[in-house]
DNA sequence: TTTTGAGTTGTTCGA
DNA sequence: GTCGAACAACTCAAA
């Protein structure tokens, strides 16, 4: 053994991926083969529900399949099982990109410390990110913490092109596998399809639409967005590729793409600055504001019998495909923090359970932005009305009628409001658990008295 | 240091 | 039906 060259590790774990993958490239650089290692982490298996189980183990089988089946899946504690792979095939060093989150940065100090007691390397090279969270800074050295001069930094700051995948007879070495976990797609659910090469369709056909992306993305009847976010989420697609891809258009669109990009390494950054806003309110004093404990209210949202015909439609989609479209999450957040008047965090949590896409920073920011605990000044007027949202942005009803099959014969003219119809509801589909009016009201009133209490 | 302008995504009301 | 104003005050960024 200690005649033969060193190989390397790659651990893949949100970049599941060969193409534009600096961390894989450095590996491939370093060893005279390399082990390419997913660890299935308890702790992150244990909570996500059986969509994003079931997406991941769809995604790996795809990694798997572009290594020609040589990846080498390992279930336990990353501490132990990155540290014992890497002796177990002489590795010299371990590459990952970087981790930023809360505890995949704590977890990546514990594995380096692991590892060099047996004087193997942890490189990090890369990150999900174009720019990496911590990069982008104010003259005075400083993170932003509203998004458009963090945008116009962003832009300014610049990032590298992409890079190639590895050579075709790239040297990988084997070790035994536990295989990829199974979680079947659970019944009545259809997820995206997953991996390296389905991202790469999606995007090429969305890039023959992007011009419109701003004027229709708005729209959740409409199949008008990138459906990106899945696979940004695990990595299967380097946003610093679709940047790439954008960078010659000049329509709105395009540059609308890519503010939505900016969007997501803000919010990376900020979760990066402030970690704790994983958890508690990025604006502390929001956590004296009087909210309402969590019941049946609850329950209803989160399985779509609110009687608003939107929220209700969102909240099924979610649970039917592990997505939602972007403008009925913010309706369907609203409705939460400012109708039902509970915690955002009730909302978060069931969002990351059943999001294919769901991404800590995005999510929880995404979270506070509509409790107005978040990044932006935000107006204490915000508050959305459910039907005139609906209205607006589902103008015929089809989005409702193809979630809310109650609601499939309710015409236009009520399809936001069906207890005005004539007739009166249909069948099974239930009334408006609160009066929205009332309830805006009743938001208003209390952030007026968190503020002068 | 001080000042100034600006801040993703809304709603309601009255003219 | 359309349109503009009002809805608070505050923090942040940059000049």
């Amino acid at each position: 053994m200690s005649d033969q060259p060193p190989t390397a590790v790659m651990w893949f774990r949100r970049d599941l991926r060969l193409g534009d993958n600096p961390a894989l490239l450095a590996a491939c650089d370093a060893g005279a083969a390399v082990l390419p290692l997913f660890v299935l982490d308890p702790r992150l298996w244990g909570p996500a529900g059986p969509a994003r189980r079931a997406y991941l183990a769809a995604s790996l089988a795809a990694l798997d399949m572009s290594l020609g089946g040589r990846l080498v899946v390992r279930s336990g504690d990353p501490v132990r099982e990155v540290h014992r792979a890497a002796v177990e095939v002489g590795a010299a060093s371990v590459h990952v990109a970087e981790d930023f989150g809360p505890y995949g940065a704590t977890r990546d100090r514990a594995v380096e410390s692991a590892l060099g007691d047996a004087g193997i390397a942890l490189r990090r090279l890369g990150s999900p990110y174009a720019v990496a969270p911590g990069r982008v800074v104010n003259r005075t050295g400083r993170g932003y913490q509203v998004f458009t001069p963090f945008a116009r930094a962003w832009h300014g700051h610049g990032w590298r092109d992409p890079v190639g995948p590895p050579a075709p007879d790239q040297p990988w070495v084997s070790a035994p596998s536990e295989g990829i976990p199974d979680a079947p797609v659970p019944d009545a659910m259809t997820l995206p399809a997953a991996g390296e090469q389905a991202a790469r369709e999606r995007w090429s056909a969305f890039l023959t639409d992007v011009a419109s992306y701003d004027a229709d993305r708005d729209r959740p009847d409409l199949d008008a967005t990138s459906r990106m976010s899945v696979h940004l989420k695990w990595g299967e697609v380097h946003p610093r590729t679709l940047l790439a891809d954008l960078a010659p258009l000049r329509s709105d669109g395009a540059t609308a793409y890519r503010t939505e990009l900016a969007w997501r390494e803000f919010y990376a950054d900020v979760l990066h600055r402030r970690p704790e806003s994983a958890r508690e309110y990025l604006r502390r004093e929001f956590g004296a504001m009087e909210y309402d404990e969590p019941g049946g209210d609850l329950v209803a949202w989160q399985e779509g019998r609110t009687g608003f015909p939107v929220v209700d439609a969102g909240m099924r989609q979610l649970r039917a495909t592990g997505w939602m479209h972007n403008r009925v999450r913010m309706i369907v957040a609203s409705f939460l923090v400012k109708d039902l008047h509970l915690e955002w965090q009730h909302g978060a949590r069931h969002f990351l359970r059943w999001l294919v896409d769901g991404d800590l920073a995005s999510n929880q920011h995404g979270w506070q932005w509509v409790a107005g605990s978040g990044t932006d000044a935000s107006p204490y007027f915000r508050v959305f009305n459910p039907t005139t949202q609906g209205q607006r942005f589902d103008p015929r009803g089809d989005y409702v009628r193809r979630w809310v099959p109650e609601l499939a014969d309710v015409d236009a003219d009520y399809i936001h409001e069906p207890v005005l119809r004539p007739g009166g509801l249909p069948n099974g589909y239930p009334p408006p658990l609160v009066d929205h009016a009332e309830e805006r009201r009743e938001a208003l009133a209390r952030l007026e008295r968190m503020k002068s209490g």
